[in-house]
DNA sequence: GTCTATAGAGAGATAGAC
DNA sequence: GTCTATCTCTCTATAGAC
């Protein structure tokens, strides 16, 4: 029967609330600093809690990182491609989720990021690639893939004023035509 | 016979010599593994070098990645705005010097980096800017820097199959109508 | 469930010898 | 002009106490 008697938070609901902490300081800082200037140590003070504990939850820093850099992969909304496409640009210049920004952030220095972010990447752009009607279609869609992690970049992390400052919708108006001439159904020739 | 007498080389020379080995390797390296991995004695060893000699020559590893990635800026060539726009992509798709791949695979993660990115894309994008014939010409010519960035990225440093394996001339042909809508020279609405 | 203590490795930087 | 030796710092990771 009764343990601890009143199971408001058992022993389990807070080791899980503990580490859901973890892993929203863990993004944030993977996000800002990247994968390497990130310690174990910060990651826990933010989160309140002792660096041994991190460790103790998560292993190592490399599996820290993976868990918190899990992001699901994006869906392509249906309809015609280049809208699709371009709503998600849209809403993504809105607000970029944190474990994505870091994944992007750690990706050109961190061996284990650029597999994860392959790995993710893979089936998003198999599903792009399947939507767009053209011969090339693999080569359409790592350009327009390209193009919005450019421009994700530019803007939430290297902060660059022009892209940083502009509204959302100005940015999808002017790529409109970009998407539509590589991602829409024209006729091939 | 003479041994030291014969200055075929003189002790300046030897310097500058060696120091533009150095120079080279670090390149590569930063390039090849980013700032933080890249260790002062790895590109002393590669230079054939000793670690210390590194530091007598350029101060510290900070100082040496300034050096390292310095680049020219990128000159746009005259004419009509998108097609030198595409003609300078082109070339980058080609071969992308090392100081461009060390800075740009830096960029997310060192400070330092972000700096010299920043000062040499600021002339980059002014030019630009005066090129293109519109109103919002600076968020134009943003936009132009993060695709071809995330272009040059995708091929160069993730080395994303469809990217990397395609030709230039046809990343260039499917690029066109995008050059052209945002910096080609429309009627301004 | 959480923290303390510390081992162990690698890096940048400095001073001076050859 | 170039190298050896070393100092000092920081970080991950481990072992075990409370």
């Amino acid at each position: 029967m009764s343990e601890s008697s009143k199971p408001s938070r058992t022993r389990a609901q807070q080791r899980l609330d503990t580490q859901e902490r973890i892993l929203g300081a863990a993004r944030q800082a993977f996000a800002e600093l990247g994968y390497e200037h990130t310690t174990i140590r910060a990651v826990a003070a933010a989160a309140g809690v002792n660096a041994g504990l991190v460790m103790h939850y998560f292993g190592s820093k490399e599996q820290l990182f993976t868990r918190a850099a899990q992001i699901e992969t994006h869906e392509l909304p249906p309809g015609e491609p280049a809208e699709a496409l371009l709503s998600m640009l849209r809403s993504r210049l809105d607000d970029e989720p944190a474990a994505s920004l870091a994944l992007l952030r750690s990706v050109l220095t961190h061996a284990g990021a650029s597999d994860d972010f392959r790995d993710s990447g893979r089936a998003w752009l198999s599903r792009v690639g399947e939507a767009i009607p053209h011969q090339d279609a693999d080569l359409r869609a790592g350009l327009v893939t390209a193009i919005i992690t450019g421009v994700i970049i530019d803007r939430h992390l290297l902060k660059l004023s022009a892209l940083a400052d502009a509204s959302a919708d100005d940015i999808v108006e002017l790529l409109r035509p970009c998407f539509e001439s590589l991602a829409g159904e024209h006729t091939t020739p």
